[in-house]
DNA sequence: CTACATTTGTGACGAAATTCACAAACCGGC
DNA sequence: GCCGGTTTGTGAATTTCGTCACAAATGTAG
């Protein structure tokens, strides 16, 4: 029932909820109509997407819109806290740590590390800039699940060695570079100077078409 | 030959030239397989890739590196420098604004936008913040052709429904929903909370899986 | 209880992207 | 100039993803 999901499936998944939290009609249904027009996606879509993991709502009425979302979010692995820990503590990671869905979500920042003496010591939301040497011994203390790496190039692969050894289980990278961790350790890639790019060339394309 | 290319595709390019920029090797060449390598990806895919845009490169040499780091830049429309505006000057588009590379590569921020009365007049790099009032005069004035969307849920529809009424060619999107604009106007969409809950998901799954 | 109006879940189909495999092109050496 | 070793470019096969269409299930009205 649940083999391999495409990636474009997990995206969906999770707009679907952003939609039913715009929701207030609790009790209420939601037909895969409905959630199609919010999506940009057609109903079909969003029935095959969701029989990827099993069969909830009824035939003739929806999907009930509480049931749906709790069920997304245990889909989704955000039914539960996550122990994070932020490696690089400048100007994008600060502005993750800062976003205020993040906590909301259920990523609790256990740690933030940086390498910059001037940074070690100081703090940052409700936890105090550790010295990265540290990153190990704390990283194990702390339990810490999932790394968000917001470091230079360089230092990246360094990083997230470090962490896969202490027990790290996924790594959210904003590194511009492909980590070379093992099959087994999920890497999610976030890359600016990417969408940047794929946004002035679907300009150019348009224009050339236009 | 160079009619719907498919988004990963894009994506790939941008993570070629990314791969040519680190080449020292000014004169020399590299073959499908080192770009494969580098890349995450496999020979015949890179191969594919490019020929979707002409057939640069000499059969048993491979690319010349300098050629095809000019050649993919025009295709990704960086050979030449883009008029960009943010609108919100809140954490995310001041990490965005800040990031180094981000004016290396041609995008040249030529306004800062706001509607908080207390950020409006303060400087932001080398920009003044300007009152989100003022939007369509003064991108008309400086002809803003990207708008970075950085504002909450709640504003970002108006915002760019403006942007596009003054002709903004398009729009790097960091609100969290699908914006309601001509398809003739790209929109790139960056979210950061989807991103982690992408991870949490294939997390989630290698833990059941293995 | 029956007829009817909905809406899901899913197998069959079609489109799209990736991989395969190989002929054509190129270089260097002799 | 020709041969051998390489590597591209690309049609064809394969795999993956999205769409369609419809039977099965459910609620409602009478």
């Amino acid at each position: 029932m649940t083999r391999k999901i495409p990636q474009s499936t997990v995206r969906r998944l999770s707009h679907y909820l952003r939609s039913l939290e715009g929701f207030e009609d609790e009790g209420g249904t939601v037909s895969s109509e409905e959630l199609a027009a919010r999506g940009q996606t057609t109903a079909a879509q969003v029935r095959k997407d969701l029989s990827h993991f099993g069969s909830f709502g009824k035939r003739g009425l929806g999907y009930r819109v509480d049931e749906l979302r709790s069920r997304l979010r245990h889909i989704l692995g955000i039914d539960r806290p996550w122990r994070v820990a932020l490696v690089g503590a400048g100007r994008i990671g600060r502005a993750l740590i800062e976003y205020p869905d993040f906590r909301a979500r259920g990523y609790e920042c256990v740690a933030i590390f940086d390498s910059d003496p001037d940074k070690v010591g100081r703090r940052l939301g409700d936890q105090t800039i550790r010295d990265a040497a540290t990153l190990e011994e704390a990283m194990e203390d702390l339990q810490v699940e999932l790394v968000i790496l917001a470091v230079p190039a360089e230092a990246a692969h360094d990083v997230a060695a470090r962490a896969v050894d202490v027990g790290v289980k996924g790594i959210l990278n904003f590194a511009p570079i492909r980590l070379n961790v093992p099959p087994r350790i999920p890497v999610q890639d976030v890359n600016l100077v990417m969408e940047l790019e794929a946004l002035s060339f679907a300009i150019s394309q348009a224009e050339e078409a236009g």
